[in-house]
DNA sequence: CTGTTAGCGCGTTCAC
DNA sequence: GTGAACGCGCTAACAG
């Protein structure tokens, strides 16, 4: 029923062997016989069983993205751009040659199922394995996780992380790009405080994520630095950024609530910091369904840039992020066409976009 | 080095066979062996050979998703909705039982593309394959496609589409779920009608591709029946249609670009139609760049609904596609978690939803 | 319910 | 430059 390659073999009156070899283009084979191969080949419509492939050579072809939300254009941007460079161009035939098969994987930001698909490409021998995004910080699944890629990383696929900071150990198993995110967020809070905002609301990502952290802890560097509020060390100071953050997932309708909430708390909020731009969006509906003005009444900033971002109303303050050259940079580390950065880790810098969101607080 | 079935067996005293029994749980056990050889899998963190195991059982564990671009939220909404019905729940072990991978693969709106990854799918004898987005009209690529897709099915892969007509021969292999774009491009342009427009501007997607002429072909048939032009048919209405139609990719910047070419050629339209929301979101930007209101001066509208367009400024006019529930759908077609529906086909119904940026035309 | 026996289709030594 | 032989790790019949 199925072609196989004793079938090719047979046709163009070589061996297995020899067919094996012009496919797989890694050893010396005569121009005539090549040729006789590959009519053969398209004759019979040929493809590759991959499965006994990879088990003779005990490799796969198949590269796993993984991603904590495909529906976020923040990680549809990575993932897309890392696929470019994995993929490779095709040869507009539809035949596939050396092609690797990147696939990815949605994880929904849950610790259990990002596991589960690291067990997933493990069992299929993946090449190599891209992590997208903020890590959750509990320190058991750290440990599973780090122990996972160990693992991996022995069985010989190629571990990268993208917008994601390296593990604790700091093994030198990885390759990691790590956000700015600390640097971005202070220099977005400086920004209002430059404008003459003292009190910021924050409405910040789901707790115990790096990206969460590390952004929320930038905001906060700046305000001290400012002496807009006492020392997070004191009683009073930490109560009063407790009192300006409200936590929520990165979504639409967390930055809505949330910035309800902070509007509630703190009637005086002069500036509103949004974890991310869609929860910026958020909060941008959210204040004008009080009845105020953007950024007339009250000042709204987000994170990221996402391509909306600029045509939101007025158009969005934010950090950009180069999340397409990050995820590019990625997929050409999992696939060695790029060297890996010394240390194996890089820090991607993100730039502050100032736009029409932010503007000083009346009176 | 790596641990083998055979060395599970050995710890657990029993055959190989049974160990994979209990692995693939599709054989009766007794509970004191399956529980000595978890045991024995756990001790030895053994992890099942993927690719050994689909060679011997012909067939793996691997859904492929394809989608133009995941970048955009269209896609990534539809995928993610998918891989919820494919990748399982997880036991929150990691362990990985017998899920499957559902694997989301970017073909940039390439027929090419398409083909390679389409080969790559079947080369890993993958179980079911989506196909998701509009298709290309070109008949070559069609043919090519449904060759392909024949055999695939021939080889036992199930093949879905999902917002994507069925193929043309009506081949019984696939199920399909096909969005009511012409329904819905109707409805909002009969909504344009009746708020008192009658030159409306179309800015299109990509030609030759079936979202692009269904949402175009809807638009154009309001207007005839309105009698807001002449027939198609006459060369005066051919003309006329042609003007006010300009072709772009799905992007927002094609949208602002071809807004403002649709001014220039008729300063005097009352609103313009986009393909979908990321195009209407650039096309209110120019609209606004040239000193107009929206939706006083112009009217703007969309297509999909996806999640920013409510939080546009105005609110978006636009088409809802339920692209949660149709993602869904497919991933559990293609798990065979559901019955086809009848005739293979089944329509999902387009949904108006008017909001703040469309009006009546001033005057 | 469990063990034994054959391959699944290909990559890779070796020889020639 | 090419062919022959072996084994990758597992599943699927069969027995028992």
């Amino acid at each position: 029923m199925t072609v196989t390659l004793a079938d090719v073999a047979a046709r163009a009156r070589v061996s297995p062997a020899t067919v094996s070899r012009v496919l797989n283009g890694n050893y010396p084979v005569a121009a005539s016989t090549r040729e006789r191969v590959l009519r053969a080949v398209d004759d019979l419509d040929y493809v590759l069983n991959g499965p006994a492939s990879s088990l003779a050579a005990a490799t796969s072809d198949l590269v796993g993205i993984l991603v904590n939300d495909i529906a976020d254009p923040f990680f549809g941007i990575m993932a897309g751009a890392a696929q470019t460079q994995i993929g490779g161009p095709g040869d507009g035939s539809g035949r596939a040659g050396g092609e690797k098969l990147a696939v990815i994987c949605n994880t929904g930001g849950s610790p259990e199922r990002e596991l589960t698909y690291l067990t997933l490409l493990q069992r299929q021998r993946a090449a190599a394995v891209v992590l997208t995004g903020g890590a959750v910080e509990d320190p058991a699944h750290q440990a599973a996780i780090a122990a996972k890629l160990a693992k991996l990383a022995d069985a010989g696929t190629r571990i990268v992380f993208c917008g994601r900071p390296p593990l604790p150990e700091g093994d030198a198993l990885v390759a990691a790009l790590a956000f700015d995110n600390r640097g971005g967020g202070r220099r977005l809070t400086e920004h209002l405080i430059s404008l003459g905002h003292r009190r910021i609301g924050y409405v910040a990502g789901p707790p115990e994520r790096t990206t969460t952290r590390h952004r929320l802890e930038g905001h906060r560097e700046a305000l001290r630095a400012a002496g807009a509020v006492e020392e997070g060390g004191t009683a009073e100071g930490a109560e009063a950024e407790d009192r300006l953050t409200v936590h929520g997932p990165y979504d639409r309708r967390s930055g809505y609530e949330a910035t309800l909430e902070l509007l509630r708390r703190a009637p005086d909020v002069t500036a509103i910091v949004a974890a991310n731009d869609t929860v910026a969006l958020g909060a941008c509906a959210a204040v004008r369904d009080q009845g105020m003005r953007i950024p007339q009444d009250i000042s709204v900033a987000g994170f990221d840039d996402l391509p909306f971002s600029v045509d939101a109303v007025p158009a969005l303050t934010t950090v950009r992020l180069p999340l397409f050259e990050a995820g590019a940079r990625a997929g050409r580390l999992a696939m060695g066409k790029e060297n890996p950065p010394p240390g194996g880790i890089a820090t991607i810098a993100a730039e502050l976009m100032i736009r029409g969101s932010t503007a000083a607080p009346r009176g």
